[in-house]
DNA sequence: ATTCATGCAAATCGTTTGCAACCCA
DNA sequence: TGGGTTGCAAACGATTTGCATGAAT
């Protein structure tokens, strides 16, 4: 699927940007990675086995970039740094994760069942849901089958 | 309400700390401003005014206590800073956040919807959900009267 | 040719840590 | 008295920024 690619091509003539082979190269990344939760160092280092030369701070600013187009979604699992995911549906509502707090393992739920909450919101609070963040923490199928210890938090 | 206050004396006691002025004030600073989520960085500036010698390393050293002891909670609203609330029912299911993208202003929803959710999950996937976090981003009431212009993230 | 992007290193920001002095139990 | 606690300053890790060079349009 090189759609994205089309579209980070026309986006960024759009606005006066170039396309680099570093961006390319960046984005080339995350799109063999699609579904793994990548920080900005790891994604570096992927990228530094074909090119070498590249800069952590390009990197970083190509990430910056990508979220900003909305082709990628920065995550947060609390541990020190930033993660990505590709942003494959610009106008769906994201998917849900599932964080042991065992483990540390994470799951998606690709369901979305927030829609009747979010109608809710609307009618008492007359706020209008445009998108949703939901972490659900707690044992995974493999933990839960040994010996909990204790519930995790943001 | 100064339940937190003795419970927070009592787990001190049960772990082998000991109570300081120090943490009785930075307690003091929260439970003065329930409802707000405060940074650290702002706690330290409040608690600065009845104690201007406080360092802010005590500040993060005691918040991270608070936290361990489940008497606050670290919240993420992605501003770069941790923030934390008064975390006023240990066992209860968290509230969720509506945060405007427009104005930036954060609401709560006190309700908890996710019950049925949280089933489905153990259901589909055997995690059982101990806690969860849930940010909804959109336009506020005062803000969605005006013209919006972005859906938020993260 | 113009303008944006890059790599590098220095700067920044929030947070953590080492340590000697200090204070609660 | 003794061990946890404090304030300070230095260390730290992730991210950002300034700048001269280099590449894309």
């Amino acid at each position: 699927m090189a759609g994205e690619n089309i579209q980070f091509r026309e986006q960024l003539k759009k606005k006066g940007y170039k396309m680099t082979t570093q961006r390319q190269a960046i984005l080339d990344v995350i799109l063999q990675h699609e579904g793994e939760h990548l920080s900005t160092e790891e994604i570096y280092e992927l990228v530094k086995k074909e090119h070498p030369d590249i800069g952590l701070a390009t990197v970083y600013r190509t990430l910056l970039l990508l979220d900003d187009m909305e082709l990628i979604y920065k995550l947060d699992f609390d541990d020190g740094c930033n993660r990505y995911e590709l942003n494959r549906h610009k106008d769906d509502h994201r998917h849900h994760h599932l964080i042991c707090t065992q483990c540390g393992g994470v799951e998606e739920v690709e369901e979305d069942l927030l829609e009747s909450l979010e109608e809710q919101i609307l009618k008492n609070y007359g706020f209008i849901v445009l998108n949703h963040r939901v972490k659900f923490y707690g044992y995974c199928k493999k933990c839960s089958e040994n010996s909990p210890k204790k519930a995790g938090q943001d």
